[in-house]
DNA sequence: CATGAATGAGAATTCATTCAT
DNA sequence: CATGAATGAATTCTCATTCAT
């Protein structure tokens, strides 16, 4: 099952883990997947080169490594989330699982790189198969989400639920990428601090899927 | 004006232009910029590799010649698309643009890949520039749209226009995205002529944008 | 006798004629010999690259037409002072000399670079052979000088004339080239109008020379 | 401190190092820098071409550790002249110190055209840089011995030091490319045994600079 | 006689991976 | 188990010269 076998990396202190780790996320993260250099990795980690394939038998296992980690972090952040608001109405949830994610972007900006380059290209091994995933992924965490606020009469119950779930992941991932986009553009003049047009895509939102006028 | 000064390109045979354009589509559209090979597209061609450097100077410029023509003709085929619909009514011409795409997916695979490789990486020249404007541009043919809509009565007047527009270019993006990845998913088993999937979404939004019950 | 046939370059308009070595001798002045450029002499010239070599066969013989043509305009203006200057007594002759030379390279300094490249690599066609021929003239041309200071009792009648010429223009070479080099450095901070150094090397050649007290 | 960090290189086996220098010496010898082949040299030296680059991050630095090297030959081979004749007399030395320098460019004549060539080309990078601080090098060196010549009242008091040595290392300069251009010319003529016209320079030099009838 | 498209060898540099020590 | 030297194919791009039109 676990493809990239990892055994020997594993015993490794903790601490050269994360070196290795942290340099492999900043390479990844600047330059993708065949972009990105083993050798400026191993430079800045500070290791053999030999050695990063003794630990990973090739360049793209490191990746797969490094980025199962990254979406492992992404998820346990998203279901954090998802826990800690049960007691909130519907859409203040959809609205905290937004910032939380406009938050996390802000905290992990290289994780994120990954993520959207991950999610938006096929360079890399098993691209487009890792895309359909990640989307499936967030449609079905969306999914139990939506049948949640129906059951509490937050959401209209004539709501197709994949439909619905489908549409929200779109919206949902484009504001994150809108964000990410003007996060990462030195030219770009919006206030990162004006969230004032998330708050209004919610808005309307409500007012299409809670079936109250 | 043209950046991409192509003065020597536009004066060789239609037939030969065709074989170059041909030749270097296929593989931006299977590599990206970064990792598309100028050899390969050269070898593929069956011309000279300083030939290639005589009619665009360099790959960059290759490359944003390529992407323009892509662009253009997207562009070009959705602008046809909204001017023969113009007598439909709101949600029968959103059905009708988004099986246009579709449409363009299946007739001109390659420069879909380039289109969404284009607008889902930076892996190019002026990346995230492109994806910004690619975006804007979506953004603003729907906002036409949505206001004529209203004008008609199809529409509620109380939407927001630009939040709607830009839910609206989500959805729409995600969807051709989902269609373009199982079209190059070999392991697919999805029905592609099943597209009820798509008017199920339409439905959707009918009862969320119209403001009737 | 003529290595380079330039009938056919010789037939062309005056005109014509000027803006192709206008464009040579800019090129091979700021890059040597082997790393100019024939394309962008053409391109500089405004002419078809076929049509430069049919004037001249190949690069090499470009360039030795334009430093045939540049040492010319040298030897020119080097006889020209030594004529005007005929009646002045040695030393006066010799600083003029070399203030002649200093004025040609801020007049020309194109050509002066061509020069100093000539003078000083081997990097063209024939290269040390140029080197070798210049050293000559030149020697020669100050042994000429030297006997009609001798003739005139300005310098000691017991120099060894042949020993006496190879250093002066040792020195002489020198000197220009000091200047030269200090012209092309950017951050060279020598008044440039401070040409006292010069005089004083003058005033130790007469002590050295002229045989008196 | 160390520019051309060559921690890689210098780690190898000793005779590796001389095969690459010598190869290296060679090509930079026989085509300046910006002519010398980087795959000519790994092929003489009989490596592969991603080695050179393992060992030196690029042909400006592979280059710049070539040049150094013959620079600090020439160097020292000077400094040791002038350290062992210092019991003679000055224009003694100086015959000396010439003919060390011919001997220099006989033993070492690739260094020697490493040298002449960095000393009269700007085709390197610093190349310009690199002229001025050898001739302000030499013109120090020789300010030295005149000073200990002046003191040991070997030569006149009256001479000025600065423009006396700036003379003497033009003459000595001469003499050597002189030497170094017929030593390469196939055609030259010259009877390489026969000095003599080195000692009637310096015979010249005595009368001008002794102070003595 | 002028044109400029075509050529293909050659340039410097980077890369993931291997393997002897 | 760690090391890092060695590899050589691949990368983009430049060049002087030719020759059909």
């Amino acid at each position: 099952m676990n493809l990239t076998n990892t055994k020997k990396f594993d015993h490794l202190p903790d601490e050269k883990q994360q070196i290795i780790i942290d340099a492999s996320v900043a390479e990844f993260a600047d330059n993708g997947f065949k972009n990105a250099s083993v050798n400026k990795i191993v430079n800045n980690a500070g290791i053999a080169k030999g050695s990063l394939f003794n630990y990973f038998k090739s360049k793209s296992l490191l990746f797969e490594y490094v980025y199962t980690l990254a979406l492992k972090e992404v998820k346990a952040y998203l279901a954090r989330v998802r826990d800690e608001s049960n007691q909130d109405e519907f859409f203040t949830r959809l609205s905290k699982i937004i910032h939380a994610g406009i938050n996390f972007i802000d905290k992990h900006p290289l994780l994120a790189k990954i993520y959207f380059r991950l999610l938006n290209s096929d360079d890399s091994p098993r691209g487009k198969k890792i895309i359909k995933e990640l989307h499936t992924e967030a449609v079905d965490y969306l999914k139990q989400f939506i049948m949640e606020g129906i059951e509490r009469k937050e959401l209209s119950d004539k709501l197709n639920i994949s439909t619905t779930a489908f549409m929200l992941e779109a919206i949902l991932n484009r504001i994150l990428q809108t964000y990410y986009l003007d996060l990462f553009d030195p030219e770009s003049d919006i206030d990162k601090e004006n969230k004032e047009w998330i708050n209004s895509i919610v808005g309307v939102l409500k007012n299409g899927l809670s079936g109250k006028p």
